[in-house]
RNA sequence: GGUCGGUUGGCCGAGUGGUUAGGCAACGGUCUGCAAAACCGUGUACGGCGGUUCAAAUCCGCCACCGACCUCCA
């Protein structure tokens, strides 16, 4: 198989040829959701582009650790409540404990990502059980000298950093750019600098999560667990680090700063940033208020929706869309994404069924090096599944007669098909019905199919439509072939 | 204000110096007892104005509009 594998490097804004530091493994870490609140559209996204990425290369080959973290505790509030953080705060609101919370929360996030057929990583280490480590880091810099304590809070020396090394060398910033666009913030006094960050802060009273440290009793900053994490799991020099592309300033930022300072290096190779998704070409965020859950998607219950779209839909409309490209939220489209995974979804059935003839029609060989071809160049998703509609049509073709296909090529395009569809894009079948119930079920609709087969045989058009019209109308689809017929429930 | 990105046909969304992206919708046809499904065919789109070039949606410049980030929002 060949490797070639090309990614868009954020650190060089260019694309680059993969190449891993050990030959057959890769280390990747992602940052994952800070659980405080439910999952919604925009953590698909990263977590879709990201998993993308784990099965893909994964399918290369290459022995993959997928790190991606669960940040539960060290977010601060940015308004009148400061000092304290977000779980913390929404603890107090529901009056409960905050691990109770962060519970709750992850199993929710969980439960989302399993719906959408997101593959577990190799290691989910949460923030709140990597104190000890992030002290450490704190202690590195520390000693390094490029950072300083002030009144129980230990902060990063942007400003000295910056005089031998490129602070902004990721977000293409300037530091007196950033000098100059300060807003202003609580807690300023205490930094010798407005572009400084907190390494460990002092908690105040209402914190309810801090931890004991050499400074104070507090929690560690925003961008120290990723800092000390990856290096824990990875390594202090890994592969890919990845992540939604607001993240990139301060925080993936302040992590290159980090682990120069602490570990005297960059850590990482490859930087990787998915955009984002839009409503109505507004940033959709927890902080806006205008984003929409998981489980109201998969649910269908709320004001933008017109109805429910299933976990595979929204996979599929996430993927129908280049990673770093803006995706807009749309009804329509969301509508559209639906059609095409059903029309994906039947061929794949269909292709089970085909039957082999003595020659092929059809071009396997270019389809599948047009697959990997697409794979291989950033990931572009969008054109693979073009590729994959292209199959739809040679697999439909073939079913009517119109195309034929030999038996090493259809072992060929099943292998194929199967690895881009279900492997790597990571789309499933969704509602297979295997209950007691549903079988029952299909079976009166084959009894009552086989008696309009019969109606058909004795042209009593009359009967036949009648059952059919009946069907319909409980949302059964029949389709009438040359040898009998099909049918599907559509539940709507 | 600074930095970065975007503007593609009815909708979504690729691509990028000269050859069909793809999906959804629409229209016509084949098939069918009629439908549905499937298949075949049809769209000549690239924000505006200049420039480079034999050739620009694709490169350059200017303008307009939109968005993201700018110290804690995936």
């Amino acid at each position: 198989m060949d490797r070639k594998f090309i990614l868009y490097n954020t650190l060089s804004r260019k694309k680059e040829l993969f190449a891993p530091i050990h030959p057959n493994r890769v280390g990747m870490y992602v940052c994952g959701p800070t659980v405080y609140g439910e999952a919604h559209l925009g953590h698909a996204r990263a977590a879709i582009t990201f998993d993308l990425l784990f099965r893909y290369l994964t399918h290369l080959g290459y022995k993959v650790r997928y790190v991606r973290n669960i940040t539960d505790v060290g977010h601060l509030v940015n308004d009148a409540d400061e000092g304290e953080d977000k779980i913390g705060r929404k603890a107090k609101l529901e009056q409960l404990e905050p691990m109770e919370i962060v519970q709750r929360y992850t199993l929710s996030y969980h439960k989302n990502m399993n719906e959408l057929n997101v593959l577990p990583p190799s290691i989910e280490p949460r923030a709140s059980g990597h104190i000890i480590e992030q002290i450490a880091v704190v202690k590195q810099i520390l000693e390094a000298g490029y950072a300083y304590e002030s009144n129980g809070s230990v902060y990063f020396d942007v400003e000295k950093y910056a005089k031998t090394h490129n602070y902004g060398t990721l977000s293409g910033r300037r530091i007196e750019d950033l000098l100059s666009n300060t807003r202003e913030l609580d807690g300023q006094e205490e930094k010798h600098s407005s572009l400084d960050f907190a390494l460990w802060k002092k908690a105040s009273p209402e914190h309810i999560m801090h931890w004991p440290s050499p400074w104070s009793e507090g929690f560690p900053g925003w961008h120290m667990e990723c800092t000390a994490m990856s290096c824990k799991y990875l390594g202090d020099v890994f592969d890919i680090h990845g992540g939604g592309m607001d993240l990139i300033f301060p925080h993936h930022e302040a992590e290159i700063a980090q682990s120069v300072a602490a570990y005297g290096k960059e850590s990482v190779h490859y930087w990787m940033h998915n955009n984002l998704i839009t409503i109505n070409g507004q940033k959709m965020g927890k902080s806006l208020g205008n984003f929409i859950t998981l489980d109201e998607l998969f649910s269908g219950n709320h004001r933008l929706l017109e109805q429910a779209y299933s976990p595979m839909t929204i996979r599929f409309f996430i993927l129908q869309a280049h990673y770093r490209s803006p995706l807009d939220f749309s009804n329509e489209a969301l509508q559209a994404a639906e059609k095409g995974m059903d029309r994906l979804m039947k061929a794949a059935q269909v292709l089970s069924k085909l039957t082999p003839s003595a020659s092929s029609s059809i071009d396997v060989a270019t389809l599948k090096s047009n697959c990997y071809e697409a794979m291989s160049d950033d990931m572009n998703s969008p054109i693979l599944i073009a590729h994959l509609f292209d199959a739809v049509k040679m697999i439909n073709s073939i079913n009517d007669g119109k195309d034929s296909v030999s038996e090493t090529d259809l072992k060929e395009l099943q292998s194929l098909f199967h690895d881009f569809v279900f492997n790597i894009l990571g789309l499933k079948e969704e509602a297979v019905g295997t209950s007691n119930h549903d079988q029952i079920m299909g079976q009166v609709v084959d009894l009552l199919l086989n008696l309009r087969l019969e109606a058909k045989n004795n042209k009593d058009w009359g009967t036949a439509d009648h059952i059919r019209n009946e069907l319909t109308q409980l949302g059964f689809e029949v389709k009438d072939r040359k040898d009998g017929f099909e049918w599907e429930f559509k539940e709507k």
